[in-house]
DNA sequence: AAGTTTAGAATGAACGTTCATTCAGGTAAG
DNA sequence: CTTACCTGAATGAACGTTCATTCTAAACTT
């Protein structure tokens, strides 16, 4: 692995654990196991470094969700497999929710920088959402309301589920969140 | 007003204004009018000081959630009062969502004390879960994840109008959006 | 050898906290 | 009533620490 995915690994894994504010460039320097001076070689500023950070993980969260996206399936199938792709990134290691809580809560990250960077899920979870209200299956509201009320509580989910595993037994079935989020947006 | 409630007035503008981080105890002194080391004869850190503030919100919050409760009306009654009451309590000021996000999304306030913080609040809305259980007018699920996907998304949902109003025209009700929370745990 | 990259000490700014000092109001003495 | 004294709240300059960033000399590459 080069010098700057080193670094940005490192920077991933102390934000997580640490959070945003307790990440000193020493410390990224010590665990991408390089001086603190070489990040610059790669990265501008601290800003420009946790910028790259979310692009790149953005990146991969989109990747995922869309892999193998059954486009011309029917609309509650194509729900399904984003919904679940996205469930199970989020679960695929006990880092991405943590990095992302932080990353989101974080000013540095501002609202055109998160526009950017998950534009490509963004418009196809939009054109399935439109398709979905054209067919009278979920309810006519503004798109950023049945977001939030779907992927928004995905995340809420995930992160709760993470932070006290011992509430959720293994009988609680991903499909029966999938449905909660459904019945919510449902007409 | 005495001192003390100046300086926690100050430190809440403070913080839904600039973020957590970017509110230094001189910024706080000058906004409550006083000298940097008066705050500490009322707090005995910023550490402490936080915490008041955000036993104090949280208090505020839990006794206005519950004003005029109607503890023998039906299930979806005393959802629809708990539901509509802590949504108007967010949107008494721009001021309460940011102040929360911030308070919430700090390492500050841990588990424990947010517990103990809203716990008024809380019992009262598990037991308004249970009784809806038994009586099967919602899903057999964790209360934690009820929680999540009514007050979570509620909160969510208050946020999202407050950051993009533009959105959200004046014929989107708040029924509407109190139906989706609810449907998504309906039975 | 010339150029490039690296490490980590040095730098300086920002910030929480402390503390010697000031000040206002009250009390006692004359 | 006047003056002297006392108390404790308030102040803000100074301190020590932390941290992003810069600098320099050494190491490595070609």
């Amino acid at each position: 692995m080069n010098k700057r995915e080193l670094i940005l690994e490192a920077t991933a894994d102390l934000i997580a654990e640490q959070g945003i504010q307790n990440c000193p460039m020493a410390s990224i320097a010590k665990h991408a196991g390089c001086g603190a001076g070489t990040i610059y070689r790669y990265f501008e500023t601290k800003e420009a470094l946790i910028e790259q950070l979310y692009l790149s993980v953005s990146e991969d969260m989109s990747e995922y969700s869309l892999q193998n996206y059954p486009k011309e399936a029917s609309v509650r199938a194509r729900f399904d497999h984003i919904w679940g792709r996205f469930y199970d990134f989020l679960n695929l290691s006990p880092r991405n929710i943590c990095l992302l809580d932080q990353l989101w809560a974080s000013p540095l990250i501002c609202t055109e920088l998160q526009q950017r960077a998950m534009s490509d899920i963004h418009t196809e979870v939009i054109s399935l959402l439109e398709n979905a209200k054209e067919s009278k299956c979920i309810k006519s509201i503004q798109n950023e309301l049945l977001l939030t009320m779907t992927f928004g509580s995905l995340f809420n989910i995930a992160r709760k589920q993470q932070m006290l595993p011992e509430l959720f037994s293994e009988e609680v079935q991903v499909q029966t969140l999938l449905d909660m989020c459904w019945d919510a947006i449902s007409a």
